[in-house]
RNA sequence: GCCGCUUUAGCUCAGUCGGUAGAGCACAUCAUUCGUAAUGAUGGGGUCACAGGUUCGAAUCCUGUAAGCGGCACCA
């Protein structure tokens, strides 16, 4: 008797086939198209290869280019795959190592035999992954053994791929691929049922760069081959475009052309703030400044430069000296030979964090267990010295200012603390139009000052006060990072995304036991014995340069009028016009509005071009007509038509929006 | 810091085989007074990132340094 087994479709039906038969003979059952058309299977919701035999009666799913989740990730698995057999054929001596999907593509790791790839290396790899597809070869799964593994990536020269080899667990049924008869490589798949699955027109090979093996700086620097990857031609085009776009937002590029800030060699990693850059400076600043004052916090200004042996104790000299400035404490010698510096020199440094001076602070007096929590804020300037090929535009400098506070809080007012921060902080993003941020939670790293009970017990609170205030869920992206915490503290982490996807964190929150240990801070409880204060770090925008960077491209430089560093300009048609403008432009001025005039003698048409393309959120055109009548034309950003109204309705309309949200 | 690439006028970029630089925009002057994304003409402007080297001769070839860009590692 033969036995059958019952494969239940998504449709409600169920099919009976014979022992051994497998989802591709589903997929032939029930039609030549859909034979055709899948790619992978999901039985009992895992994803499998089509030619893998079913174990027993299942729920089958067929994949098709139409499950475009599942699809995309096998392509871009497909597309890795074959990126590195074409690279092994055009370069013999390529060491493969590592190659998975991405978000929008795939790379592959390679450890190359004479010398690292280049990006004119990328159209005759891309030429020869065309082929591979145009060949159709079949990609067949097998079961081998690590002993198997092992010796065969020895035999073949790759020694990345046997000492990983050599790490897969002995117990568990190993997979490796083969691509036609020729190549193979190790992978838990699936993967599509051959090559010429594939779009051949629907990849592109982006980029080279250097990355290291296993993403351990101490190892060998490998060479990664970036591409994009997707299921039909169109798509990739639409990606392309998407990226092109993007490009238009890049904080760096309206910088430039909103005239907002630069940066230069002599200075890099500095920024130098136009007039215009630091408006939205200001009024961030002080629209900070409001929120705090209202949220209890009590605002500190502290030294930038401390003697070394301050460093020293708070623990920064030993543990975060690479990154500091150190300063000589010395008059420099004026002779022009022999050294600046005598180098018996004391030593002082630029601050690269503000916690051990609002530490000194505090340590002023006796602090009683009533003057707990207490919120100690400062718009600090400090300044790391940033391993160099980490900066980035004004998102990654060398001197930022931090809207940092440190809460020095008893430890049963952790909890509390904490919660009312991650209000403050959702209240003020949401301000900022940053409804969507994420939240991870860092915890303890290898290296680490403290007990274990220690670390338990401010990872758990942490983590209770995000679950409390509801926001350890799947819509903020809540995750627990395993050993990404500080050395002395486990961080809740808030992230925002830039114009093509880079995620930076803002905001953060740190416990710390640490520091009030070493630097001795202590507050007298109602016991009327010392006790130690937990610490709090904590900023929410995290540096004014970093978020500036972010609301740039997340606004496109359209930034809300309130923020605009040019909130409305005045120009005119005609010259007659002139003298109605100046008054406009003055009765702008004195509803606090920031306004240009704009009187040159140029086409209107050339006029909006030049403020549209700068960003202006509003323009107030005047010709004849408007100084006859003591009207305005506004032309808003955004809006398809010019509204021609009084010119005290434009000022009310204009001062309502340029009032900051906390006052509205 | 590591890998790859880049650096020419204020900006964006051309510049072939090595023979001492060119465009558009911007700027200045003049004309134009114009109704919602570039009016026309004329003009000024460059130690070709920096330092060496090869060569009769270097923006161009070689070496080094710096900064920038894309990643990696690190991180706000």
């Amino acid at each position: 008797m033969s036995a059958q087994l019952k494969i239940s479709l998504p449709d409600g039906s169920m099919r009976e086939m014979p022992v051994g038969s497998t989802p591709a003979d589903v997929a032939a059952a029930i039609g030549p198209g859909l034979a055709k058309a899948a790619l992978a299977a999901r039985v009992d919701g895992e994803l499998v290869d089509l030619s893998r035999p079913f174990t027993g009666d299942a729920k089958l799913a067929l994949v098709t280019s139409r499950d475009e989740a599942d699809a995309l990730e096998l392509a871009r698995h497909d597309f890795a795959h074959i990126l590195a057999e074409a690279v092994q054929a055009l370069f013999p001596g390529t060491q493969i190592t590592f190659g998975p999907s991405t978000d929008d593509g795939f790379y592959y790791d390679f450890a190359p035999k004479d010398r690292q790839f280049t990006e004119d290396d990328l159209p005759a790899i891309e030429a020869e992954m065309r082929k591979i597809i145009a060949a159709d070869k079949p990609l067949r799964r097998e079961v081998w053994s690590r002993e198997q593994l092992i010796s065969r990536w020895q035999q073949q020269g790759e020694s990345f791929k046997a000492e990983w080899a050599a790490e897969l667990p002995g117990d568990e049924d190993l997979t490796v691929y083969w691509s036609g008869e020729d190549w193979l490589d190790m992978c838990r798949g699936p993967h599509l049922p051959s090559t010429g699955k594939l779009d051949p027109a629907a990849f592109k090979l982006t980029r080279v760069s250097g990355a290291y093996w296993r993403g351990d700086q101490a190892n060998a620097m490998l060479s990664r081959i970036y591409g994009t990857g997707w299921l039909n031609k169109k798509q990739l085009a639409e990606h392309l475009n998407r990226l092109e776009e993007a490009a238009k937002r890049d904080h760096r590029k309206l910088g430039a052309e909103m005239d907002l800030f630069h940066l230069q060699s002599e200075a890099h990693g500095s920024v130098f703030w136009h007039p215009k850059g630091y408006l939205i400076w200001r009024e961030l600043e002080a629209y900070m400044r409001r929120r705090l004052d209202r949220a209890g916090y009590d605002e500190v200004k502290t030294p930038q430069v401390m003697d070394a042996k301050q460093w020293e104790q708070s623990g920064h000299w030993g543990k975060y000296r690479e990154n500091m400035f150190v300063i000589p404490d010395a008059v420099p010698s004026t002779e022009d030979d022999g050294a600046l510096v005598s180098s018996d020199a004391d030593w002082m440094a630029l601050k690269p964090m503000n916690c051990p001076a609002h530490i000194l602070i505090f340590k002023q007096g006796i602090k009683s267990y009533r003057d707990l929590p207490m919120r100690m804020a400062e718009f600090g300037c400090c300044h790391r010295n940033e391993a160099h090929g980490a900066l980035h535009g004004i998102m990654r400098v060398r001197q930022f200012t931090q809207d940092d506070a440190h809460i020095f809080v008893r430890p049963d007012q952790l909890v509390e603390e904490v919660k009312s921060f991650c209000d403050l902080l959702d209240l003020i993003y949401k301000d900022l139009g940053f409804a969507d941020y994420t939240i991870k939670l860092a915890l303890r790293p290898d290296q680490r000052f403290g007990s274990d009970e220690m670390w338990d017990w401010s990872e758990a609170s942490l983590r209770d006060a995000v679950v409390a205030t509801g926001r350890a869920t799947a819509q903020f992206g809540w995750e627990e990072l395993p050993g990404e915490g500080a050395f002395y503290a486990p961080k809740l982490e808030f992230h925002l995304t830039d114009a093509i996807g880079r995620k930076w964190q803002c905001g953060t929150l740190q416990t710390d036991t640490v520091l009030p240990e070493r630097l001795d801070a202590s507050y007298i409880g109602e016991d009327g014995e010392k006790h130690r204060p937990v610490m709090l770090h904590r900023a929410i925008l995290g540096t004014f340069e970093r978020f500036i960077g972010i609301m740039i491209e997340h606004y496109a430089g359209k930034l809300p009028v309130w923020l605009a560093p040019v909130q409305a300009v005045v120009a005119t048609i005609v010259s007659d016009a002139d003298d109605y403008a100046r008054d406009v432009v003055r009765q702008l001025e004195a509803a606090g509005i920031r306004v240009e005039a704009d009187l040159r003698n140029e086409k209107i048409n050339y006029k909006v071009r030049e403020h549209s393309l700068k960003k202006v959120p509003h323009m107030l055109v005047l010709g004849k007509r408007e100084a006859e009548e003591g009207s305005v034309a506004l032309r808003s950003m955004g809006a398809e038509h010019q509204k021609v109204m009084p010119l005290a309705e434009a000022i009310a309309l204009l001062k309502a929006e340029a009032t900051p949200p906390d006052r509205r």
